[in-house]
DNA sequence: CTGAAAGCGCTTACAG
DNA sequence: CTGAAAGCGCTTACAG
């Protein structure tokens, strides 16, 4: 194979020194006197010289990759997440390796054995679950695991997730606040856990309360759905006056059908509530009041936790986030709230 | 370094073959007999064997990995080039290294010797532009430069645009026979290529028609600044009625301005037209006419042409495409419309 | 088809 | 502080 590019021989060489110098000024805190650095840094720029981290990681038990594994990474939620944690693994040093799975489990299982094929220090996982087996052939390879939004654990694995069932019996305390007499759930079919939990705190709440619910599945996470959803339910005779949607991908789209297609008024005739707080969220035609899903916060227990953590080990840890209420305008004012 | 994982000795081991003999087996062609590969793969299964590609690219003149590198990854464009991207390269067996700028070129000089370090096939460079002596580099070392939307080029590289420029004078006939009879242009002060074309195209239709025109620019790229640029031109005494904005980001808090906080109608008292087609161009709200960016067929050039480009020499290509535009409620019906 | 050997570019004890 | 040497896990001529 023809030599493609510039090693530390050659830096060695320009510099007067040995390899075992060169690799030394590019390892901080190595010993070298700066006299000796100072060659070796100066040749190096001449010939445009980068250490090759391929090598180094063949070496070293880090190699400063980390893969991000995720479906739908085009969603507005979900590219938050992303560009908060590639933002926060730059900042630590790393440098992200993106899977786009498509959320079955099989295709996590791919995207894990890139990851080790690549040797990544962790893999972060955002859909799809991987099995326990695999989970443990990652540990053994010294590779950490972040589950985000995950409903189970790992050995020696992260897990980080927020309380969505607390967020749902919010929710639906809320609702009953604003003075809504027909509440309804909307979500979707996919039954992830972050789902799951919002519906479970929603329902769980209502039947405390005594209180019935029209409950609203259709199809993907989607805004389309949200249409579907929101058409299906104002069609009602018995049309909900309060809604809490598991999304605010599905909230929009449920405030789209009720308003064009129907011509109700919000909050007037009908309270919304989302979920994540995306961009569109604030966007003047929807004003939506939702749930903040704290990305930056995930984003950093997950990097703090790669760059503190000793040794993977066979226990695993679960760090709980809240997810706070931003109140704008879809849900009718009542006094009292905050 | 304490051992870490599995390697190919392990699996010679186990089959009974040498080093050679499962390297060979893991290698498409590869001269190896069925029966030695069904060894290696049988002992490979049971000790979780996975080739390490830090190793193997070493060796062969390619790693599988191809940098992504751009700024603002959470914006609904950025993120469904990036979405389509990432799995036209998973198709054709590589893996995405997610590398996030600022926009500077310092960030992205940055994020290309980081693609150096890791000795990635190609870079892919959507936002900033390397300066030619980096981009030397990296044709010295072999990788492949794939940009897009830049208005240079560089030594070996391919360059993927569109006809912005095209799309602009569309906008323009197109507000012109919808009976607009004063028009604006919308944008952003971020200056990059695909908006200066735009802004160029749009304008020199305009001269040529000899009509004025109200150019508004603003900020950075983004749906808040599209709700001020809507506030400035709603609020003058020749109110525009009809705009061109360079981005349905942009647009979007066009329409929202112009519809919430002044209650205009759109089509009948507003006409606007965007660009990129992004999702919520189609949401209900909005139903925004625009152009469509044909993020696909970006995709499908640049992982193509990483496929089947021989050793890159000092010869640039630039594939030109372009923008389609798609009709939906923001522009007044007209006869003769395509 | 198969194996022994050389080599990719690095890092890290080891000895000085 | 410094260099020679061993070794990380692989692939690929080379010879059989």
């Amino acid at each position: 194979m023809a030599r493609t590019s510039v090693n530390a021989k050659d830096v060695a060489d320009l510099a007067g020194v040995s390899r075992a110098a060169v690799s030394r000024s590019f390892t901080p805190g190595a010993s070298v006197s700066a006299e000796t650095r100072a060659k070796v840094f100066q040749a190096a720029e001449t010939l445009g010289y980068q250490v090759n981290h391929l090598a180094r990681g063949l070496i070293r038990s880090e190699t400063g990759l980390v893969a991000l594994i995720a479906a739908e990474i085009n969603t507005p939620y979900r590219s938050n997440m992303l560009a908060a944690l590639t933002a926060r693994l730059q900042e630590a040093g790393k440098v992200a390796l993106l899977i786009n799975t498509d959320r079955s489990d099989a295709s996590v299982e791919r995207a894990l054995r890139q990851a080790i094929s690549y040797r990544t220090d962790a893999a972060v996982v955002m859909s799809g679950m991987p099995a326990r087996s695999l989970a443990e052939t990652c540990l053994r390879n010294g590779m950490r695991l972040v589950l985000i939004n995950r409903d189970e654990e790992r050995p020696g694995s992260i897990r980080i997730q927020l309380d969505d069932a607390e967020a749902g019996r919010q929710a639906f305390a809320t609702l009953v606040a604003a003075g809504c007499k027909r509440l309804a759930l909307a979500t979707s079919q996919a039954g992830t856990p972050s789902l799951a939990g919002r519906e479970e705190g929603f329902k769980a709440a209502a039947s405390e309360a005594g209180v019935d619910l029209t409950v609203a599945a259709l199809g993907m996470t989607s805004y389309q759905t949200g249409l579907d959803l929101g058409t299906q339910l104002m069609a009602r005779p018995d049309r909900p006056d309060g809604v809490f949607c598991t999304t605010d991908l599905l909230a929009c789209g449920v405030l789209d059908a009720a308003r064009h297609r129907f011509g109700f008024q919000v909050p007037h005739e009908l309270s919304v509530i989302g979920f994540d707080d995306i961009e569109e969220a604030r966007w003047e035609s929807y004003a939506l009041t939702t749930f903040a899903q704290p990305v930056e916060g995930i984003a950093d227990a997950a990097v703090d936790w790669l760059k503190h953590a000793e040794d993977p080990k066979e226990s695993a840890t679960t760090v709980s986030l809240p997810a706070r209420m931003i109140w704008r305008g879809t849900v009718r004012p009542f006094r009292n709230h905050d």
